[in-house]
This record gives C-alpha cells, sequence and structure tokens, in this order.
DNA sequence: GAGCTGACACGGC
DNA sequence: CGCCGTGCCAGCT
C-alpha cells in the first residue's frame, strides 16, 4: 500500500482541526487516528500543508515541544488557558482523545 | 541511486 | 529526569 496519500493529508488536516481551543493532541494521536501509523508524517504535513490549521495544538507524546516551534507555540497554548512550563505541557490536563 | 535530514515514538541505560 | 540508538516515511542534495 502507497504510504501517504492527498486523502490522508485531508484527514490529518480535519482532525487537527477538530481538536478544541484549550486542548491538545499529540502526534503519535493524529497519526493513529489518521490511520497513518507513522507520527512523522503528521510532522511532515504540518510543516507544507498545515499554515491554515490549528498546528499549535499538537505536541510531542511526552507533551514537549519541538525547539524551531516553542516560541510561537507556546505562546498561542497559553492565549488558549493552556499552562506550558519549560517547553511542555500538561498533557493528563490537556490531552484530546480522538475517538477511536 | 545512495545518503542525510526531519514539526516523531519508544525502548534501553 | 536526560541521552542514545532504531524504526518509520517523504523530500532534498
Amino acid at each position: 500500500m502507497p504510504a501517504l496519500q492527498e486523502a490522508d493529508v485531508e484527514r490529518v488536516r480535519a482532525l487537527i482541526s477538530a481538536v478544541p481551543a484549550g486542548r491538545v493532541t499529540t502526534y503519535g494521536d493524529v497519526a493513529r487516528a489518521a490511520g497513518l501509523g507513522n507520527a512523522r508524517l503528521v510532522g511532515w504535513i504540518l510543516r507544507t500543508d498545515g499554515a491554515d490549521v490549528p498546528w499549535h495544538r499538537v505536541v510531542r507524546a511526552d507533551g514537549t515541544l519541538a525547539p524551531h516551534l516553542v516560541q510561537e507555540q507556546a505562546r498561542r497554548l497559553r492565549a488558549e488557558g493552556v499552562a506550558v512550563a519549560a517547553d511542555r505541557v500538561r498533557l493528563p490536563q490537556h490531552r484530546h482523545a480522538f475517538p477511536a
């Protein structure tokens, strides 16, 4: 099976757009919900086609933020009421669960 | 065509 | 808690 298709990209974008403000999700969760199986692809999609989606609500599996985004991402999250300390968010509190 | 890089995850140490 | 190596897929030298 081909790894990535146009439909997959749209699915990922839709999933991320479905995350409500004040909550966050992880790359792994999005990948799993979209049926990708590879969290890295989620990052790739956001890098290329994620300018118009709430990408700041997507964090790593341990709650940390990527180095080049931490500034902007932390700023946007705090604006939504998400506590960000030491480049990391508290997943247990803000994590958004996708329907299986 | 080979190799490196990256908005990642996970198991070891 | 942190650092490292490995697996993963796509894009660029």
